[in-house]
Order: C-alpha cells, then structure tokens, then sequence
DNA sequence: TGTACATCAGTGAACGCGCGTTCACTGATGTAC
DNA sequence: TGTACATCAGTGAACGCGCGTTCACTGATGTAC
C-alpha cells in the first residue's frame, strides 16, 4: 500500500541525479543552450529516449539545473569559512571568488558567469526558479556582510554579488590578455574598501 | 585605374551597415547565437544568399557584431554628459546605466549584459576583437573617473564597469521581481560611495 | 519453491525544424568601341 | 549615339548536421498464486 522504494526507484533517482549533474558540468563550461539533451545524456552514462522519464521538456531541466547551480553557488560562498565573521569572512570570500583560479577553472566554478544572460532571457519558470535560488544566497551572504558608511548588509550583499558576478565574467571573456588579472584586482579592491587595504600583504 | 566608389560600391557599403546594425540588434535582444545568418538577412532587408559577400563566416561577423557594439557602449557611456567632470560625470553615468529604464531597454541598450557569456567562450578573434574595443571604454573612463581612497583612476574605471555589467545584467534576469530594483539602487550606492550619497536626494 | 504476469527505466530510430554554408543563377549597372 | 560585353550584389534552392520530442520496443525486477 505505501511500498518503500524500491532498488528500482533508487535506481532512477541515481539516474535522475547524473543527468543533472552532467546538465550543470555543461551549463558551466559552455552554457544552457549547449547542454542539449543528448549531450547531457551522453554524460550521464545514458541515451537520448529516455530523457523524458525524467523531466517533462528541456525547459523544464533548465529549471531544475539552475536551482541546483545556484544551490551549490551558495555552498561555495561558504565552504571552509566557517570560522571567520565580518568583513574578515567577507574578504576571504571575495578574494576566493575573484581569484585567478577560480576564472580559469570553468568547470566546477560558479554557474553565473556562464548562464546570466541567457537567463535573463529564460522562461518565467527558469527565471522564477532562478530568483528563489538567488535571494537565498543573498540573504545568507547578508547575515555575514559589515555594514559601512551607511551602506546595509543586504545593499551590500546584493552590490558585491554584482561586482563579483560582473568582474569574474568580464575577466574570463579577457582571458589571455594583461587587463583579465587587472580586472580581478581592481574589482577585489573596490569590494573590499580602506580596512582589508590596510592588511592586504597577507593575501 | 582608381575607380571613385560607383553607385554601385556604394549601394554593398549601405548593405553591409544595415547587416552589422541588423545583427547588433538581435545580438542585444537574443544574444549572438540567436542572431542567425538567416535572421540577420531577413532584419536587414536581404536573403541568406548574400551574406557570405559581405562576411567570410558567421564568426566573422560575430567579431564585427561585437567590435561595433561596444564602441556603441563607449558612446552610450558619454553621450550628454559632456560639460561634467570628476565625480559629478561618473555619477551620471552610473545612474544612467544601473536605471530600470535602461533595464528595460534591451533592444538598443548596452550589449555587454546579452553577450558576455557567449564572448567567454568565442574563438580567439572575437575576443581579440572584444579586449580591444573594451580598452578603448576602460581607458576614456579612466579618463574622467577620480581617484578615491588609493584607489586609482583605472581601477576604478575596471571595478565600476564590473559592477555595472553585473548588475544590469542579474537585473534583468530578476525582472518581474522586486528584488530587480533593489539591486540597481544597492550597485549605485556602492559605485558612488560618501560623497554622492550626501546629496543623493537629487535623482 | 516455481511459474505467469505486471511494471517500468531505459533504448534507439524516426519526425520536422533551423542552423551555417555552397552554388548556379539573374538582372541591373558600368565600360569599350 | 548605339550595341556588345563584363562586372558583381543579391537570389533561392540545396546540402549535411544537431536540435527537441515521440514512440514502439526490450529486458530486468517485483508481485501473485
């Protein structure tokens, strides 16, 4: 009557996981538009038909990859910081994300730089799916970031994540020339006004 | 022996201009990949027929699209603006370019929101064709942008368009939600720290 | 325990479509004599 | 001035390709008796 799941139904969540996970690696790397269908299944191990078992169009994917994109977003923005607060919690993030390493890294970086303008662009269902995602990390990235000089931590959440999105986009278009480190540079100083100037050897 | 330029010449000259500002538009509104070589004929009056006269490939074009496009940027960047200086002149700038109209605008806005994600992973002329026009718009904002806080003129030519670029374009991809305007209000304070914010209240 | 049937995740071929690119052509304009 | 020829911007049909989606099917697993 209420039959537990069964090594079938596990099964197809496995499934369900590798296909998203295979749809994320291609968003990052080369967009939402080049995650087609059979390229995704392909990556997951599996063939074109049976896509549909799984989600209702490719829209529909696009959706759900994006959540999980902006999910994982978040838990990059946090991970390993654990035990840091303030503008000090602030500037370790924000160095991580503007570091070279992270521009050249496509692969397993943040989804934003890859997909933003063919997200706005998106359906409602997309966009909307995008918008929840996104307020969370702000939200969380609020609860962490110093106000100053009568800037709010939300303002500021919302105007770093701005900055960060821009600059990490604009420097992997510039990869290959001298302005993409500049890029990075300057954008980590704007972020992270007089205090962290102050200690910046340390970086 | 030097023919002047027949009717004729000049008749391809004007074909070629409705096709670049043809592309330019739908690059704007759907990004460089929507605009199609058939897509891009049809906007610009012609057939698909004739394009390869006027460009030797549709990467071609695209390096053209964007070169063009982004001295458009510059334009749009200065445009009215030229009896103000120093702080007074960025400030106009980046109001103009984070307002919801411009959000609004995409179809003869600044392209960088619809294209920055596709140039990151365009072939190397396109982005040789990008840095170079980019330059041009770091270096003349540079120009005009003060100093603050030992930060430089240039890094904060590069941080601001950053936070620009980023902005406008989590914006629209926000649309329809009001964290859409917050964000624009949040990058401007940020953009133009202290002294901007004590007279304010004029926008 | 063994047999017959139901379930259902995944297969692979097929569809119509728009893409980038090619090419034989048309027909208006310019040049030579 | 009039005629014959050359030029060349633009046409439109065709190509092979990958896309999103559909569908009849296969075959392993689970259930009933």
């Amino acid at each position: 009557m209420s039959p537990a799941p069964s090594s079938r139904a596990r099964g197809k969540s496995e499934s369900h996981e590798r296909i998203i996970s295979s749809a994320g690696r291609l968003a990052r790397r080369a967009g939402l538009a080049a995650a087609s269908v059979p390229q995704v299944m392909r990556g997951a191990g599996l063939t074109v038909g049976g896509f549909y078992a799984h989600f209702r169009s490719k829209r529909a994917m696009d959706a759900a990859v994006i959540k999980r994109a902006l999910a994982e977003v978040r838990e990059q923005w946090f991970e390993g910081l654990d035990e840091s607060e303030g503008l000090d919690w602030l500037a370790r993030a924000v160095k991580r994300y503007l570091s070279p390493s992270h521009r050249d890294n496509v692969d397993t970086g943040c989804v934003m730089p890859a997909t933003m303008s063919e997200l706005s662009r998106a359906d409602r269902v997309t966009r909307a799916s995008m918008a929840q995602a996104l307020e969370l990390v702000v939200g969380e990235i609020s609860e962490r970031a110093p106000e100053q000089n009568g800037v709010s931590a939300r303002e500021r959440a919302l105007a770093t994540l701005s900055l960060c999105v821009g600059a990490l986009t604009l420097a992997r278009a510039m990869r290959g020339h001298p302005q993409s480190d500049e890029l990075l540079r300057a954008a980590v100083k704007w972020a992270l006004p007089e205090p962290s100037a102050r200690r910046s050897r340390k970086t």
